[in-house]
DNA sequence: AGCCTCTTCGATCCTCAGCA
DNA sequence: TGCTGAGGATCGAAGAGGCT
């Protein structure tokens, strides 16, 4: 069975390729009678008819595909961003191509040539790249636009989100409530994680200001165990949790993120303490579940959405128009407070 | 064998002819 | 003169076929 073209719309509706691509554009430039219009819609309609986006693109020069690159789907937080996006290059006439790079810069790097040679109109990236220099070089021939940290160094369009002030709105919340053993506990810190680290130095910087910093206890899952495991971070909240309970007097745990707090809420439940009684637990990024869970958990929102509708109006922008500047934009992040924070 | 030219795919869009 | 719609060039990559 060939799938119908054009031309067949054309042969059966008795008119030209070039009448049937007017009508079904819906060229207003071009009129055409009411009953041409009629008899192609019915034709197109008859044989099931669908452009075929690749002989499309061969002409225009234009996929209509972005591709969205992400480094897990395990964290909730990405399936959300890609949702968010999804949605609104649909709304602009654009559908996404996902690459999950499971953190690895070789998958990155793969994706970034794989997407290259499908001939995406843009790319965006869902987190701040690995390879900058790879990106960089692919931003002169493709539009890139990334949602992630700033980085001055990195002539790329930046969505970012001011991840030292959420680490700093954080440790104001909780030292607000009178804690002064607090401890933050991670996923490596090591070599990409540019957002963890950032949020460690707003906890410090605010730690510090109130003479606390020297109270701060750090635990972090090392570099080697990281893994793509559904699991893992949750796992890596309720191992550090558990330890650091046995060996310190925290009254505050704060995870790198809300799955690590899940973990770190878990491993509390288990040793018979209560959440926020005992000890208090909070996260970042306010993915739908720290809403549903019990105690809801204090977290900071990122702005998802809004920052997902920015970088594609900026990406269409250049693809469109050909917009040559380099945007930075830095949105400030919301503090949400739920059951899990409470005075010490 | 190696190189070059032509053709093909399907949709789009510019140009132009026919007609009222 | 304006409306309508046909003809054909064009896009990029791959494969076929011809020539040296």
């Amino acid at each position: 069975m060939k799938k119908p073209t054009s031309r067949d719309v054309a042969n059966l509706a008795g008119v030209s390729p070039s009448t049937v691509s007017f009508v079904l554009n819906d060229r207003k430039d071009i009129s055409i009678s009411d009953g041409t219009r009629l008899k192609v819609l019915d034709a197109a309609k008859q044989l099931n008819y669908t452009p075929n986006q690749f002989a499309r693109g061969l002409k225009t020069n234009q996929s209509k595909l972005i591709g969205l690159i992400i480094p897990t789907i395990t964290n909730p937080y990405y399936p959300m961003l890609t949702q968010s996006i999804e949605e609104y290059a649909a709304s602009s006439g654009y559908n996404i191509l996902l690459c999950n790079t499971y953190r690895k810069v070789e998958n990155e790097e793969f994706y970034l040539n794989l997407l290259t040679n499908k001939s995406v109109d843009g790319i965006i990236y869902g987190f701040t790249p690995n390879y900058p220099q790879i990106a960089c070089k692919i931003s002169s021939s493709i539009p890139v636009v990334i949602i992630g940290e700033k980085d001055d160094t990195v002539k790329i369009s930046t969505v970012a989100l001011n991840s030292f002030m959420a680490g700093e709105m954080i440790g104001q919340h909780l030292i607000s409530l009178g804690h002064k053993n607090i401890a933050f506990i991670t996923s490596p810190l090591e070599g990409m994680s540019l957002s963890r680290q950032k949020r460690l130095h707003g906890i410090k910087s605010k730690l510090k200001e109130y003479n606390l910093e020297k109270n701060l206890v750090i635990k972090a899952e090392s570099y080697e165990n990281e893994s793509n495991d559904s699991t893992y971070e949750i796992e890596i909240g309720y191992n550090l949790t558990s330890t650091l309970i046995k060996e310190t007097k925290v009254t505050a745990v704060i995870g790198v993120n809300d799955m690590v707090a899940f973990g770190a809420l878990n491993a509390i439940n288990n040793m018979q303490l209560k959440v926020p009684e005992d000890i208090s637990v909070c996260g970042f990024d306010n993915i739908y579940l720290s809403k549903v869970i019990r105690p809801g958990i204090t977290t900071v929102d990122h702005l998802t959405f809004h920052r997902s509708k920015l970088a594609i109006d900026i990406l269409i922008n250049r693809m469109g128009n050909g917009d040559e500047d380099v945007y930075r934009v830095e949105y400030e992040p919301r503090l949400i407070v739920r059951e899990s924070t409470g005075p010490v």
